[in-house]
DNA sequence: GCGATTATTGGCACTCACTGCCACTAAAGA
DNA sequence: TCTTTAGTGGCAGTGAGTGCCAATAATCGC
């Protein structure tokens, strides 16, 4: 039997593609986080949102479930450029190497403003309880990918304790890292900054083993 | 100068000691719990909670901001005595022995129907995102306490990098292992059950160094 | 081009989480 | 008992988020 669903004879208008409607997220999220960013996103309400993305409130709530998820796309961005670096790793390489090799943070094909505006989604969440829940939450899915490749890489399955350890804990030090570089490029983000947030999850790393 | 208040001449009623409040919240999360396993987070409203708690509405929204953190009790129960036995671990143990001997998985001094409450919220927040983003949440709060102690034992700062990855590594391999236990123990705990969980948080931190 | 068909949008009303305000009661000391 | 301070409950209000339906947009067969 094939694993693909029947192909039925499609009528009417169909169904916006998935990029686009991420591409739509990306743009709300935009403008979102630029409102939580200048007035708090306690006092930011769903309806300015949406205003400000030129969409209605209902659609605007079809796009996110809640005001937090706005976040999202935003800092997506920056986790799966990290879970796509981790996919490349070479068999024969250590992580460190690898990362140090082929980690160009935060996002390789990314604009200038993106990856300020990540930096900026960080800093918020350090600060808006609110967008920190969201925030790990979003890492925490991004666990299972890590653990995905993990799990190929040793052969393990995917959801074997030793395996969802080290993605948990690959994870942890990226976001200490994260939260780190976030803080110290507080205006102004330089390539040394980023290169530098590079060399802290290395060595980060390797603190790892040493917990005596 | 004195780093303590100047005492004030007390009048009128004092305000409530903080155990007895803390008594209360838990006394409420108690029903909250039942409550959310029983017919879920968004069928169950806060008007519900408090009812079966005994408190008007609106006293219960004093004693909780969203409904979400009415899980933050049990699981402080939880976290807090991972701490407490961090907390006496001798300068010249492994931390993995230091656990083997020490660590009486969940709680030490509380009821049986308490270590099942504990586990019934860990598995709720395995289903219920709302109920993960608390959880996540109260871990990340709990690392603190974590760096905190590392800080102590190596001489570093409190937020020196190192310290803060240990800490969340360490948070994270807890993370596992609770999600483990809580699934494993889908129904009836017994003791050789929680002696697997502290065998696999010693296993798992062992495993950490492998990271290759 | 014209309908028929399906997807998406926007508007409206509604529920419910949560807050501010105020009156009331409880627990102290004078 | 009077005064003072803290906690409780009720009531009204805001705003997040949802269900429902009418309107529009995009596609196909003709």
């Amino acid at each position: 039997m094939t694993d693909v669903v029947t192909e039925k004879p499609r009528r009417g208008r169909p169904p916006v593609s998935d990029e686009q409607r991420q591409r739509q997220r990306l743009e709300i999220s935009r403008h979102a986080v630029r409102l939580f960013a200048g007035q708090g996103v306690a006092a930011t309400s769903g309806e300015q949102i949406a205003q400000a993305a030129g969409v209605s409130e209902r659609t605007f709530w079809r796009y996110f479930p809640h005001k937090e998820a706005c976040v999202e796309p935003l800092l997506t961005k920056m986790v799966s450029a990290f879970c796509e670096v981790l996919r490349a790793w070479p068999a024969e390489l250590e992580l460190i190497d690898h990362l140090r090799e082929a980690y160009r943070p935060l996002l390789d094909g990314a604009s200038d403003e993106d990856i300020e505006a990540v930096l900026e989604v960080v800093r918020l969440t350090q600060h808006e309880p609110a967008l920190r829940a969201a925030y790990l939450t979003l890492r925490e899915r991004a666990e299972h990918t890590l653990a995905e490749v993990l799990a190929e890489r040793t052969g393990l399955p995917q959801d074997a304790i030793e395996i969802r350890v080290q993605a948990a804990a690959i994870s942890a030090v990226l976001k200490v890292a994260t939260d780190d570089v976030a803080r110290a490029t507080g205006k102004g983000v330089t390539r040394d900054m980023l290169d530098l947030h590079r060399e802290q999850i290395a060595n980060s790393l390797r603190g790892l083993s040493q917990l005596r």
